[in-house]
DNA sequence: GCCGTTTTCGGCCCGACTGTTTTCAGTCG
């Protein structure tokens, strides 16, 4: 699986490293280590040190060579020494060792599913592969099936994998995870016997993109449920299928993983394939203290080996002195220590939203007239819509002049007069140009009832160029929001390097809102926006929407605010339109 | 490599499934 590509920095003359690229090279030190057979422990160390610098959300280098080193969790004073050489020096000797100790093909062959350390570096000294390609070749020759612990079986399984792995690519987008998932669960819970059937891991934690997808069913009778899941139409074929789970790859690409629990476990089971992996290893700290083991089966009294089966996720925490902690916070990022202080934020819902402040329209690059989009705002139970198309720069998207806006007021006027009490407020999408310059003049930005600006062109900048233009645009009394901020779209786009701190400084202190985009950009990420909230910034949760359908996309922005950890009270959307109004005059 | 109301060593979450095995290692979530 392709990682994201890493940022180059270009700021000042000399090249800072980002904590993408740190993160990178802690990653492939893990996966090093494992292929050398260093105990796993050390390639954990480095993975949750890597982790804990991606979400960080300053530059860890800057503060390094600033003199004034981050606390990262997990980094004892060897990790400590080897960040402080890759920010002032943007390499790592240690690093430098290992990859001559390890061909890079072997890293590759490890991404196969299926194949671990020990296989591959088996391969590696019986038979001298090094690549993914060797790999096939050895395997299409007959020559892995003479190695120890491995048949022809295991050879076609390979090569299978290869296959897949060629054909398919990226994680899968949280809205296309949705797509698939729906439907599966449906089929389930249709099945005799079932009581109960939902998505776990990474969908039920909402994160932005899903490897695979881990589904849940509680039932009396399990052989039926996995039966039903093997046959269905979606499915391409099935790769292991036990007494209590089930995996199989649908024709649309992703790797399904099925569950069955017992009705009176479904808490306990639906803890612990919710995860994270991390958030699962705190609550078994936790249950440890207290004498039981905690597994999927539920709490085992360690001395008489008595089961504790939960049927209730809130039974599981309750036992641990814990409130439940809703699944977006399970990334062991502080929701242990909060949920047992009683401490934990009340989350912002879809229902909290009371309207749409990113929408656009057939006048500009929209699909939908200004009346399909108002309707199908109102239909969806919305008070408000702000209308923002684009200004002129964006040729792309046939931005509006001033007489157009003035065009476009017009009928908005008329609409809100026939949509009552549902109100269409006018905004733009307004460029911040790529030297800090707003593209419409003041008089015409004044009699926008919103405006959020956003960059579109000059990616290539600097650090201190981009900063500078989003502090320009903010500077305006005009400006309301900062729509996608960072410039990602997952998968395609990388965030923009932004300082963000100045940035989240800025915007607190001008009372700029920044914007958690629900498109497939899903930006801000949940990271920047808890970072933001945090520095005392307010944020919107909006669509971004260019045809009816995608109206329902600004879930996906309630999803990430949840996941960092904001309430209504930190979000625009939440308001009335009187009161937004009220707030942005 | 990290970490400590089991602190400076000896742990580090727990179980299912597969494949190649006669009791288990490897991989995964």
């Amino acid at each position: 699986m392709p990682r994201a590509r890493s940022v180059t920095r270009s700021s000042g003359t000399d090249a800072i490293i980002s904590n993408a690229e740190i993160a990178r090279v802690f990653n492939e030190i893990g996966d090093m280590l494992e292929i050398l057979g260093e105990v796993v422990y050390k390639s954990v160390a480095y993975r949750r040190v890597a982790e804990a610098v991606e979400r960080h959300p300053e530059e860890v280098a800057v503060l390094f060579r600033r003199g004034t080193p981050p606390v990262i969790p997990g980094a004892g004073p060897a990790l400590t020494a080897k960040l402080a050489e890759l920010a002032e020096t943007g390499e790592l000797e240690y690093h430098r060792g290992l990859r001559a100790q390890v061909p890079a093909g072997l890293l590759e062959i490890l991404r196969l599913p299926g194949v671990g350390p020990k296989t591959v570096r088996l391969v590696n000294v019986e038979l001298g592969v090094d690549s993914i390609d060797a790999l096939r070749a050895a395997a299409e020759s007959g020559r892995l099936r003479g190695l120890r612990g491995l048949s022809w079986r295991t050879e076609s399984a390979i090569l299978d994998a290869i296959g897949r792995m060629a054909q398919q690519g990226e994680r899968l987008l949280i809205h296309d995870a949705d797509a698939l998932v729906m439907p599966l669960l449906e089929s389930l819970r249709e099945v005799r016997g079932v009581r109960r059937a939902e998505a776990a891991g990474s969908l039920r934690r909402r994160r932005p993109t899903i490897g695979d997808l881990d589904l849940l069913v509680a039932t009396d009778d399990p052989a039926a449920v996995i039966a039903t899941l093997d046959g269905l139409q979606a499915v391409e074929r099935v790769l292991s299928a036990g007494t209590g789970r089930s995996s199989v790859v649908l024709r649309d690409g992703p790797r399904v993983d099925l569950m069955v629990c017992p009705p009176a476990a479904w808490g306990s089971h639906l803890v612990h394939f919710t995860g994270s992996r991390d958030h699962n290893v705190a609550l078994r700290g936790l249950a440890l203290d207290r004498g039981w083991s905690l597994s999927e089966k539920g709490f085992k009294v360690i001395h008489s080996g008595e089961l504790l089966p939960d049927a209730e996720e809130r039974d599981v925490y309750e036992r641990l002195g814990l409130e439940w902690v809703p699944p977006e916070l399970r990334e062991a990022d502080g929701e242990i220590e909060a949920a047992g202080a009683g401490r934990l934020p009340r989350l912002v819902t879809v229902d909290d939203v009371r309207g749409d402040t990113h929408t656009h329209s057939n006048w500009t690059d929209g699909v939908d007239s200004i009346e399909a989009m108002a309707r199908a705002a109102r239909d969806r139970g919305h008070e408000y819509m702000v209308l923002t198309d684009h200004s002129p720069s964006l040729g792309v998207a046939r931005g509006l002049s001033p007489e157009r806006v003035e065009q476009q007021r017009v009928e908005i006027d008329r609409l809100n007069a026939e949509l009552g009490p549902f109100r269409i407020l006018h905004g733009t999408e307004l460029e911040i140009l790529a030297d800090g310059r707003l593209d419409y003049p003041d008089e015409l930005l004044a009699r926008f009832e919103v405006v959020i600006a956003s960059v579109h062109t000059g990616r290539g900048q600097s650090s201190e160029q981009l900063t500078a233009r989003a502090l320009a645009a903010m500077a305006s009394p005009h400006v309301d929001v900062i729509a996608h901020p960072s410039g990602r779209i997952v998968n395609r786009r990388d965030p923009l390097p932004f300082d963000w701190p100045r940035v989240f400084e800025a915007a607190a202190r001008t009372g700029t809102a920044l914007e958690i985009n629900g498109s497939p950009r899903l930006d801000l990420d949940d990271g920047l926006a808890r970072a933001a909230a945090r520095a005392g910034a307010m944020l919107t949760v909006s669509s971004d929407a260019h045809r009816t359908e995608e109206l329902g996309q600004q879930r996906y922005a309630v999803d990430l605010a949840r996941r960092a950890w904001l309430g209504p009270e930190n979000l625009l959307a939440t308001r009335s339109a009187a009161a937004l109004l009220e707030r942005l005059s």
